[in-house]
DNA sequence: TATAATTATGCAACAATGTTGCAATAAATA
DNA sequence: TATTTATTGCAACATTGTTGCATAATTATA
């Protein structure tokens, strides 16, 4: 799992280890409170410039909704460093019972043109009512 | 003007037509300090809740991209009240040079379907350079 | 493998952002 | 115009995020 980390040129440490273990030990995205409460006792400086690191090198996303919702999700090995090489060709869906986000893999990015405008990034977030809640 | 707040069922109040204004001074979505900014002196908590409730009301929506990019635009006139009915067709397009965020009109939301999921709402978020940024 | 260069950690202090309760005040309703 | 209902402004607090710096750990180098 280290390997994770050496792939994507982020030095390894057991703190940064620990971080990714939360990850690992959940199905979808994420939030900040939910990582704090799987490690325990921690440095929260750290652990903020961990996840910052984390996404610079293209190991996670943030996910960010209307309302106050953030969260983070692993991105694909594929995944570039540095904020502008994130591309995910899936989207987020975010139930509105249960608050879970998943990643949700669909064919390929809706394409968008407009004359004058250079796209660079899109991202999709749809909410809903998840599987799992649908009764 | 008045009845852009009177249409949406929000009281009518010296300090919200305040508000209303500094929307209406700007071409595209507004940032919180771009707001106080214009509003020169005013109580902070009452700013929140004024955006708050303009938001539930359906006058305006909230802008949310990774990198804490967060801002405000006016809805259409036909945006019904509370959240959940806030639907827009257009997307959010976020220039990376100037930083401002457009709403653009687009034909139709793209249509998903995910078995088992109920969508509701649909948001599309892009990031690129804009017209006037294309040098 | 010991050393040097580089980066990460933990702490303190601070800055920005957002919320709650409550008394006083203003707006809409009868 | 009196009554009901919602808004305002203030204090206090809670949450979220940042910077600088000395120490410690990791990686690269000789």
């Amino acid at each position: 799992m280290e390997n994770l980390l050496k792939n994507k040129n982020i030095r390894v440490t057991p703190f940064r280890m620990d971080v990714l273990r939360v990850f690992n030990s959940f199905e979808n995205a994420i939030s900040l409170s939910q990582i704090e409460e799987k490690l325990g006792s921690f440095d929260r400086i750290t652990l903020y410039r961990t996840l910052k690191s984390f996404q610079e090198n293209g190991l996670i996303h943030e996910i960010v909704m209307p309302g106050d919702i953030k969260k983070y999700a692993m991105c694909e090995e594929k995944c570039g460093h540095k904020e502008h090489n994130h591309q995910h060709e899936h989207i987020h869906f975010h139930c509105k019972k249960c608050s879970e986000v998943y990643c949700l893999d669909i064919p390929a990015l809706p394409n968008f043109h407009f004359t004058n405008y250079t796209i660079e990034n899109v991202e999709i977030q749809v909410k809903g009512i998840c599987e799992k809640c649908q009764k």
